[in-house]
DNA sequence: GCATAAGTACGATCGCCGTCAAACTTTGAT
DNA sequence: ATCAAAGTTTGACGGCGATCGTACTTATGC
């Protein structure tokens, strides 16, 4: 496996980037999932409907788009939100969807 | 023509739809664009590079989203923000993305 | 009435994206 | 050493959406 994946800085992402990742509704709920946890998560505890295969192409969309830092512990991958780099480049974004309100509807 | 075309209620809109919207960076200009005006615009005055019928394809999903109201003032489709609506049914969505830093970026 | 302006409606095309299965890799446990 | 667990990689497939041109509709102005 890749020892360490590549993260981009939140400054070389655009907008048009982040938006793309989270507008499908399984990366979205991945990082809803993530921000409502309060914690890493390992990409197999996610409750997400989708093949391995599909999942780790979810995962890496996120994470090429500077939402989330992915790390190895043993056979686990993790998964951390970068809630504090995003608030900074993208100010209100996360918020919005991460409401209770954004995520009812 | 159709007299007057048909306006979800912002409480029928769900997140997933307002984002599938909003991630088209031509629909995301209009929508910028009309926050900066500040004031309704005609179809044909914004600064788009697509073709007429695929501007109309646009203001219809922007529309059905909920984010503008058209009405006709003689042969011009004019076109409105709704704001508050928004703002009242995704707090903080538009502001993250009018932002002059998330346009810059 | 006629021409022009401003959009709309309708197909058709084309590329991208989400999806999966299968084969593979790496780590940890027995 | 083997085996299982957890992801990854690759290739293929299918559907949806952005785009355009053409034809059509409606309103305004002369």
């Amino acid at each position: 496996m890749g020892r360490t994946p590549l993260h981009p800085e939140v400054s070389q992402v655009d907008l048009q980037q982040v938006l793309e990742a989270l507008v499908d509704p399984v990366r979205r709920s991945i990082v809803t999932q993530l921000d409502a946890a309060g914690e890493d998560l390992k990409c197999g505890s996610f409750d997400i409907a989708v093949s391995k295969s599909t999942a780790t192409h979810h995962f890496k969309v996120l994470r090429e788009a500077g939402l989330i830092r992915q790390y190895y512990v043993g056979t686990a991958r993790m998964n951390a939100l970068r809630r504090a780099e995003m608030d900074d480049a993208f100010p209100g974004l996360l918020d919005a969807l991460t409401t209770r309100q954004a995520k009812g509807r």
